[in-house]
DNA sequence: TTGTGTGGTTGCAATATTAAACCTGATGCT
DNA sequence: AGCATCAGGTTTAATATTGCAACCACACAA
C-alpha cells in the first residue's frame, strides 16, 4: 500500500513529477534557485516540520537535484545547492507561476513578479514554437511514438 | 495537523502547486488533455483507486480546472473537460515534459514525443523571452514586488 | 567549559492513500 | 417488462505519510 511510485511509467510528466512532484519538492527547488542554501533557511522560509525537509533533502540530492558543498562562510556545516538537473526545473517554476499570474482568482495577492536582470521589466510568456517558428498551442501539437533508438549494428554482424 | 495549505501563499509557484499540486492531479489534467473525459478512462489509464479519483474530479472541479458535461455519446453519464483555466496548465506539462527529456536517467524508457500536428516535427523547447525578444535563462532574471494595484481615486476624493 | 545555534532524529497522534467490498442507477438483452 | 451487467461512484479497514514536539549531537562562541 505504498504510495504508487511512477518511475517506470513510459509518460515523461509522470516521470519527472516522480521526482520532485510531492507536496514540497518543488518549493525547496524553488527557494534553491533564489539562492537560499541551509538547512534552516529551508525551514524558517517553508515553515515545514524539519524531519520532512530532512527526507526531502536526502532524496532530492538522491536523485541528483541537488547536491551538498561544503558552507560558503567557511563554517563545518553543510549547504544545498541546485545541480544542472536542478537548474533545468526553472522553466516549469516559470510556467506555475505565469499560470497563476494569468488565472489566479486573487492575482493581487501576488507578492512577486519576474523581471529580466538587465531592464528590469517582465519577462514574456513561455512561448512553445515549432521548428519554423509558428507559435504552438495544445490544439496545434500531437504525441507521436518516440523512434527507436538505433541499435549497434557492430553487434549484428559479430 | 492537516496537511499544510498553500493558498493563502504570496508565491504564484505555491498557489499554483496548491490546486493541482498533489501526487495524481496533474496526471489527471495530462489526461484530460489528452482527449480522455469519463472516470472509467481516467481509472483505465492511471491505475489509481476510484475514492481518490473521485476526490480530485471532485476538487478539480470546484476549482475550476475541469467541468463536467452530459456525456458525448448521449447517455445519460457525465464526462470531465478541462475548462479555459485548465487549458492552461499545458504549458506546465510541456516543460515537464521537456525537463524529462532532457535530464533523465533512462530517456529510452520515453514513449512519446511531442510535434506540431502541421509537420509532425519536434516542438522546440519552450524559451523565455525579454520584452527586447532576448533569451533568459534562470540567471538572467529576478524578482520584484509587485507594483501596488491602483486605489480608486474615486473613494480618496469622495 | 558552559552555553547556544544548527542540523538533524525519534516517537506519537492525525491525516491521506490504497485496495477491495459494496451500492445505485443506467444500459443492454430477450 | 424483467433480468443481467456496466459505469460511476461510496464505504470500510489496513497501511503509509505528514506534522508536531521532544530530544540529541555536534559546532561554535564566550
Amino acid at each position: 500500500m505504498k504510495r504508487t511510485s511512477l518511475a517506470g511509467d513510459s509518460c515523461p510528466v509522470a516521470r519527472a513529477l516522480d521526482v520532485f512532484g510531492d507536496w514540497w519538492s518543488l518549493l525547496i527547488i524553488r527557494d534553491a534557485s533564489l539562492g537560499r542554501r541551509r538547512f534552516g533557511e529551508f525551514q524558517a522560509s517553508l515553515g515545514l516540520a524539519k524531519n520532512i525537509l530532512a527526507t526531502r533533502l536526502r532524496t532530492l540530492v538522491e536523485r541528483g537535484i541537488l547536491k551538498t558543498v561544503p558552507a560558503s562562510d567557511g563554517s563545518a556545516y553543510q549547504e544545498y545547492v541546485l545541480t544542472p538537473k536542478g537548474h533545468g526545473i526553472f522553466p516549469i517554476l516559470v510556467a506555475l507561476r505565469q499560470w497563476t499570474e494569468e488565472f489566479d482568482e486573487h492575482p493581487d495577492e501576488i507578492a512577486t513578479i519576474m523581471v529580466d536582470r538587465d531592464k528590469g521589466k517582465p519577462v514574456k510568456k513561455l512561448a512553445l514554437l515549432s521548428q519554423d517558428g509558428r507559435v504552438l498551442g495544445a490544439a496545434d501539437t500531437t504525441l507521436k511514438l518516440r523512434p527507436a533508438r538505433k541499435t549497434a549494428r557492430r553487434l549484428a554482424t559479430a
